[in-house]
DNA sequence: ATAAGCACCGTACCTATATACGGAGACAAG
DNA sequence: CTTGTCTCCGTATATAGGTACGGTGCTTAT
């Protein structure tokens, strides 16, 4: 089985991101710099290129690089009672932030949907009093 | 109707933010800076508050400030047809942002199950797996 | 009528997340 | 065996989103 790796050109290129940006996820611990063979270039892994898809991925989904460190953390293997608090407290984290998404999801689609009905100006004092009732 | 009204340091109290911080939004664009009567203070309305709100829990959900201007732009009565444009497009982001939530929640709480029935350490390529097919 | 506590304003500074730059060495193609 | 394109590394700069500072001048309680 040939693992396919990549210079650190063609991983960023592949994840979709500046060479400079993998330098600094090294710098920030969320990547392992592979080790430099002596008079070499550095090789990184298929792994290496999930984990900075998983950092995109994650950014998107609103988490810090503090965060998705945390995160990553669990994907290396963990004592379980710390892998488990860690995964309890981001999964709070998520449900909240799915519930604040439908809330606003419920609002924008009523809005589009009384959009639709009516061609002259429209306002969407729902966004608002929808979002004092989850704040 | 007496209307409640606010200075700038309760009002940013009441949001739980910064002075500071209101007259930031207020050179973004995000509030409008109330008149200021001659020799006086501004006074911030209730409404006032409930965007600072809506920015805050906007910001918590992964939006940007910019992405928060747009949306509040609808809460201020809008043309029609841009109206519907902006909030279909922010629909389409919100409902993607959902399902990877899900998917990270599912990835979750399949390790917090594993590591219950586990008392050794675990670990959770499945983090990694799901993110890849939705990236 | 004076001292405390705000408001007002401009400017400077801070953290997170990159992105750019510049010089030196590696390597593949012609 | 040169030339162009990388890599490597340190350092500098950029952008978003605040936060702090310092001076001035209201109001308000004493």
């Amino acid at each position: 089985m040939t693992q396919k790796t990549f210079t650190i050109g063609t991983l960023a290129k592949n994840a979709g991101v500046n060479v400079e940006t993998i330098r600094f996820y090294q710098r920030r611990g969320l990547l392992v710099e592979p080790v430099k063979p002596f008079k070499g270039i550095r090789h990184y892994s298929e792994r290496a290129l999930q984990r900075v898809q998983f950092i995109k991925q994650g950014q998107k989904l609103g988490f810090s690089l503090d965060e998705i460190l945390e995160l990553l953390s669990l994907e290396d293997g963990q004592h379980c009672q710390e892998a488990k608090e860690i995964a309890l407290r981001k999964l709070t984290l998520i449900r909240e932030r799915i519930e604040g998404l439908r809330i606003m999801e419920a609002a924008l689609s009523n809005l589009v949907e009384s959009c639709s009905s009516n061609t002259e100006s429209v306002s969407c004092p729902l966004i608002l009093t929808l979002m004092k009732t989850s704040a």
